[in-house]
DNA sequence: AAAATATTTTAGACTTGTCTAAAAATTGTA
DNA sequence: TACAATTTTTAGACAAGTCTAAAATATTTT
């Protein structure tokens, strides 16, 4: 029922690996992420099937299990809850929550993760436009998007940056690209990859590239 | 210059004990602070002292070295701003805030202990009215006391409440009692110790020994 | 299908922090 | 001061997690 910071950080990496591989993870895909030795995560990965987190055969790689992504799932939550906290609230800049959420979403307290959610309002979205799980493990599976990866006609709510500098956050303001704004993509030049859109079914607008591609949008 | 959550530990509790007792501390002492044996205790201290942290002569004890008082302000500087937090942005009562901090003290960056300090406006207390060292190491030793424990004719600030029960903020404001106002101990009864107090050198009131002592007064 | 290559596992060792049981030193008492 | 009681240290063992080197299995090439 409670597992080390060890077991945590493995059963994390093959969430992620397997996020990006629908079949089974293999050794050394997991000994690459973990920076470690092919003959570590064999030892690691015999406790943790021991313990019913993953599958294992030997030679044929590992699959979590239903608790094993239970795991992943609340540790992935308090990871995003925490970056969200850092950048929203201490004002740490995007590259920087990383490696201190990494040591935070150890801390032990399903009561304090609760709180915290709470005390951000909720948030959908990390500052990297990850979608936080919810309390029961539901995650919103669409990732923000950037406006440059938008196709003609699509639609969505700002929903975050990409770059957290204050010239970018104050150039939005001055042209009303806040967040909860509704933008939707009207036509692209193909010479500087501009885009044309329209704020909140109202005004148009032409964006740099460079802008666009900055703004996280909610589909 | 990296100590493990263990090292911080046994640091922490040697300094505790330095804290009220003047002489080298004793292997005993700190194994029944620790929860573990006297073997152990011995096997980490030489350990300590290899790395400078502490001075150590065999059946004479412990105590530590500059290097290992720095560690420990740290640690306890870390712990008290984390209950602070814990207390006052999340709510989270009095006695649940102690076990969390004990995780969360352990967390390295000195950038987010600084921009956490500045989030809670620099307090100089804990919720338990403990001083929160500075930066630079540096402890308000006043730690604050009880109105119950003030003698007649003492003044201080009321800084902190042991008791953080809603039925008794509300009844501290409802009779002024805030922080930041100016105390002033006029008589004290003889039969139930219940304190006859000046405001703000202006009105006068009475209060129980049970809210005497249970209001926190920085002098 | 056999040989060559790559991947994975095993075996044994090391580190950190812990323990028990026994030995050594210190302290208290008669 | 010497015996008893207490405290502290040593010696040897264990668990978690890691490593290297060698063995076993799987995959690719010819």
């Amino acid at each position: 029922m409670m597992y080390s910071y060890t077991e945590e950080n493995y059963i994390k990496a093959i969430y992620k690996l397997q996020e990006r591989s629908e079949n089974a993870i293999n050794t050394n895909a997991i000994a690459e992420m973990m920076q470690t030795k092919a003959a570590s995560v064999t030892d690691m990965v015999k406790k943790l099937s021991d313990k019913k987190l993953l599958k294992y055969e030997k030679y044929k790689g590992v699959s979590l299990t239903d608790a094993g992504n239970k795991v992943a799932i609340d540790t992935v939550r308090k990871h995003r809850l925490w970056e969200t906290f850092l950048h929203n609230k201490l004002s740490f800049s995007w590259d920087e929550v990383h490696d201190i959420a990494e040591q935070l979403e150890h801390i032990r307290s399903s009561k304090l993760v609760d709180k915290l959610e709470e005390f951000l309002g909720f948030p959908t979205h990390d500052p990297h436009g990850d979608p936080i799980p919810g309390r029961n493990g539901a995650i919103l599976r669409n990732k923000l998007v950037s406006v440059s990866e938008l196709n003609l006609g699509d639609r969505g709510i700002i929903s975050g940056v990409v770059n957290h500098s204050s010239v970018f956050l104050q150039h939005l303001e001055k042209n009303q690209l806040v967040l909860g704004k509704e933008i939707e993509v009207i036509s692209r030049s193909e010479f500087d990859q501009s885009v044309k859109v329209r704020v909140n079914r109202q005004g148009q607008l032409v964006i740099s590239f460079e802008v666009a591609s900055n703004i996280l949008i909610k589909m």
